[in-house]
DNA sequence: CTCCAAGGTGTACGGCGTACGCCTCCGTCG
DNA sequence: CGACGGAGGCGTACGCCGTACACCTTGGAG
């Protein structure tokens, strides 16, 4: 028994430590294998440890989203609302982009976050500003849906992809399963003429972001017509 | 040993059987409850004995999922396609708000079911019927999002609940709580406002079913208005 | 020097999905 | 009619999961 000195002494935990090295599990990971033992190895430590520094799982995947949604740049000053709107949710987009998880989890939880919170508020605050009456703020944040968080559910992308054979195939353009284009033949015209036309994007049959951006743009722009319409409710 | 016969001689199990029970299950007792044990005892059976059925619980899900998309009625005929593109949404939101779990199943599955694809596919029919090219089918399918599906994630609902005491409050106007009103002003401007001026809607702050269509019809005039100016990619 | 609270540990429980082998029917066919 | 074989339900078991609860260590305050 010589040798109790010259121990490793790591540094302790902290709400902050299991926070940031949760985020980066499921990141690396998936979020999948975020569990409390896998967090409590990568931290070194034992899993119940994380139980003083978080309430519970629930609670750990909340201070998880927080830590995120609090990446996402503030406001834009000095600009009119539509490019302020506009540059804030392509902010969220990239940090959603760099979080895949986040999405999901976010639509998981049953309660919203403070930081989430914070976000839908200021991101009202902006239309307000601009002389949006309370009716039309509200309307508009509901048509924005989840696209207000960078995020639309990607699940054409999904339905396009099932076409696709294998799952690094370098995607030769109509190289659709005969039974997929059979089968679903308006998809199938989709995935061929986005797989034409776009050369540049390899393996890909269409421009996500591209498609993010002229879906919100079809949105600001019709919300700018309602606001110099001097819209108000007709319910 | 001399009743061996009247055994009660239950109904043998099939995936269709399977399939409704996990669908009810999950109904009433919240995709949560939803285990392949609670499932079989729910049947009167022991749990391995359902996957003589079903692959694993990913595939059940699945098999639920288009069980739930099956419901949705049939695009309607002889009609224009701005008609029948949003009361196939309608349709297909209130087979969703009859099964609130499926929602999140779809975006929790990484691949698209059968009927999804069908679904989507149909729709997309009804773009190219109507004359659109096939671009802008592919945008218009984007920028719907998970509305095509009859659902957008209802977080701007749960911010305003958020704002909300307890459970089951009768909800008095301007019932927040002080810290709330106090920390995100702009929400708890609209929640007030909202439910003030529909004093018809009791206990809730905003009515779902006009926003889910005041987003909808915002878009469809939007892609009227590109479909008549013979919109054409600008990539 | 003592105490005490904060924080890390160990054990244990009940639930989950599901692999694997068994048994029991029942329809088919020689 | 008797043997057989496969479909379908059963039992056991394994390795995960979240987390309750009691314990121990440690460092700073009194």
């Amino acid at each position: 028994m010589a040798e109790q000195t010259e121990a490793p002494r790591r540094t302790p935990l902290s709400r902050e430590r299991v926070l940031r090295a949760a985020v980066t599990l499921a990141d690396e990971a998936g979020i999948d294998s975020l569990s409390m033992r896998n967090l409590a190895q990568d931290l070194g430590v034992v899993p119940m440890a994380l139980y003083k520094h978080v309430a519970n799982k629930d609670e750990l995947v909340a201070g998880m989203i927080d830590v995120v949604i609090d990446e996402i740049d503030p406001p834009l000053a000095g600009t009119d609302w539509k490019h302020a709107v506009r540059e804030r949710i392509l902010s969220a987009r990239r940090v959603l982009r760099r979080h895949p998880w986040v999405s999901l989890a976010i639509e998981s939880q049953q309660t919203a976050t403070p930081a989430i919170l914070a976000y839908l508020d200021s991101m009202v605050g902006t239309f307000r500003g601009a002389g949006f009456s309370v009716d039309l703020a509200h309307h508009v944040m509901h048509a924005m849906g989840s696209r207000t968080l960078g995020f639309s559910q990607e699940l054409f992308d999904t339905a396009r992809n099932a076409g696709r054979t294998g799952a690094t195939t370098p995607a030769p353009p109509a190289a659709l399963p005969a039974q997929f284009a059979d089968r679903f033949p308006n998809l199938a015209e989709i995935a061929v003429v986005a797989s034409h036309d776009d050369a540049s994007v390899v393996g890909r049959g269409c421009d996500d972001q591209f498609e993010f951006e002229f879906a919100l743009d079809l949105l600001l722009e019709s919300i700018e017509r309602l606001h110099q319409q001097g819209w108000t409710s007709s319910r």
